[in-house]
DNA sequence: TTGACAAACTAATCAGATTAGTTTATAGTC
DNA sequence: GACTATAAACTAATCTGATTAGTTTGTCAA
């Protein structure tokens, strides 16, 4: 009877992404993938390494994909306004892809290479923006992680649907971006007074 | 033959709460639970709405909790001092309640009125902070979503392991905290001028 | 033409959640 | 002290999903 419906690794995770995004990263099971190629489960691990491999592919393909589009942000942009555009870039990519943003959230092992340079990449993109504030390499990656917190605690709670009350979303946001830059910028004099 | 074992919610719901820090929120199943009561997991159902009622259940208790913390942590203090301490019980009851912090997250839906009513007290303890700041009610709100970002960010990404480098995280936290207070100031200074 | 391989399949097992229906200990009543 | 209603346990059965083992079958290249 059956083989051979064309289907490789990119056709695998290319379905698993579009669902994560349609349906939520829970939603993403080797039964909804298997239906929406029309394959059976266990065809599945022909391509992927069972569930924990889709989810590592897919944490993969979102951390790059959010590393190019902060990279894109930031481009021709320097000080105040690089944070502020790379700012909402990141939100930008967590609403236009909320389910594979879940996935990247997993944490990257040393021994997963590909995830960790992944990583790396996204932060670099960050240290450059950084850089012309003239603080220490501690502080700077002190800073970093304040503004990852603000941003992923921001739109984590939004997809969540935790911000109950009925007042705007956008407005919230910017004022959280411009309240850093400030806080930026106050942290930067008492660093120079001294 | 059996019945009786002397099982109620609280001993369910004990018992999950501690399952849930032990060894994390997704460890929490009918049948961990029920392993660890001595029982059969259909017995469960004698007192608890199945897993999602579970679920509701030690998010009520979570949320709870964490307003009782917070609300002990501002007695007695005003302005800055009261929004420190409260950022570091946030963390600490994260830090302590690891599993019950995630279960905390799910979003209330209007007709779960004590999940509304408990979100609704933690909303109230950081108004209060808030107040003397002298913030528009609008802008009171954007605020406390930006300190709600900045913590629950940072937890999230601290119990998730998703702080990569060496670096010192209560260090990293102090600074963020820091952050915030100063860029209230700044704007602060700011509505005061208009 | 054919044979090796990739990629599909079926079958079986396991874990977990849920529902239905059954049994029994115990608390309160007569 | 016996009796009965009920709460709280149970077994059995079903369902979904993940995984592994072993089998079959297109297809490509020699």
């Amino acid at each position: 009877m059956p083989a051979r419906k064309r289907i490789d690794r990119e056709r695998v995770l290319g379905v698993s992404l579009a669902l994560a995004d349609a349906n939520g990263f829970e939603a993403v099971t080797l039964a909804s993938v298997a239906k929406a190629l029309g394959i059976r489960i266990p065809s599945l691990y022909n391509h992927v390494a069972g569930l924990p491999g889709l989810r590592y592919e897919m944490a993969l393909w979102g951390l790059r994909q959010l590393g190019d589009d902060l990279r894109r942000a930031a481009v021709g942009k320097a000080g105040d306004d690089a944070i502020i555009s790379l700012a909402h870039a990141y939100r930008a990519f967590a609403h236009t892809h909320p389910g594979i943003y879940r996935a990247t959230l997993r944490a990257a092992s040393p021994d997963e290479s590909e995830l960790v340079a992944a990583s790396q990449d996204v932060l670099d993109v960050v240290l450059a923006v950084m850089e012309p504030y003239g603080f220490s390499p501690d502080d700077q990656l002190h800073i970093i992680r304040a503004l990852r917190s603000l941003l992923h605690g921001f739109v984590d709670l939004e997809i969540g649907g935790g911000f109950g009350m009925a007042l705007d979303r956008d407005e919230s946001f910017g004022q959280l971006v411009e309240l850093f830059v400030q806080g930026l910028h106050a942290r930067q004099v008492r660093a120079v007074d001294r």
